[in-house]
DNA sequence: CTAGTTGCAAAGAGTTTGCATGGCG
DNA sequence: CGCCATGCAAACTCTTTGCAACTAG
């Protein structure tokens, strides 16, 4: 869908990429691309959701105003662990995520999609500080 | 918390019991409530919020901008389901609950928040139709 | 050269806040 | 009667959009 390879989308791209276990918001975005201008974020970022190479997910308090992206290439099959207290975005193992969602889908007939919901918690490094 | 019981007080508290399974928009509750203003809405919610009555939740696609509360009062000790397609609110029961949150500690170490962690997906109701 | 992109500024949408008025206790 | 809560409007924040200028292919 992107039709020409413009500096910002590449920058846009190679920031996603260094961050790809954090949650970020497109405010943060344009704050550390100087050259990519807010809007030219939003807009990559909608796109690249169209094209399912990320998805939205909320903050970890829940009380955070802006939406925040994570990528999702290759992370359709399983869920991810969001630590409250740093912000560090886990993968849960495709294998892992596969029995939970059985699991619930048996007692619950409910079945849960993998690739847009967050479990929030506290992660093992942050316990133990 | 609230030191004075008001009418519009007692409108959104009835209001958010008779729809305790789901997820609602501080704009719909005002829409829905014509004496109580928005702004008394969004403050209510918030100390509703303050009291651990309700919590927060994102809206069903994720793309919703609005912020939407969930009620939270005996809902701590375990997590929610939330229909994509309906809006509608499962509650997966405690000892599930408490089921899953063991896995996932022992596999991960991380030790998932029941109250604030809402599982999406789609319900048996929705998939049949 | 042509169509896709960008940046800026303005428009929208949701949420918060200041302040005078009104109502609970 | 005194203090808290409400309503309205203004202020804010985040996101989207219109448009002219720019640029990748």
């Amino acid at each position: 869908m992107p039709q020409y390879q413009t500096k910002q989308r590449k920058e846009l791209l190679d920031y996603l990429a260094f961050h790809s276990d954090e949650q970020i918001s497109a405010r943060r975005i344009a704050r550390d691309l100087p050259h990519v201008s807010l809007s030219a974020v939003y807009r990559n970022l909608a796109l690249l959701e169209r094209e399912g190479k990320i998805s939205r997910c909320t903050n970890a308090d829940g009380r955070e105003t802006s939406y925040r992206f994570v990528p999702g290439e290759a992370c359709r099959g399983h869920m991810h662990l969001s630590c409250r207290r740093c912000g560090h975005l886990y993968h849960l193992n495709d294998e892992k995520s596969k029995l939970l969602i059985e699991s619930i889908k048996a007692s619950e007939a409910f079945s849960v999609d993998p690739a847009d919901t967050v479990l929030y918690g506290v992660c093992a490094r942050c316990r133990r500080a």
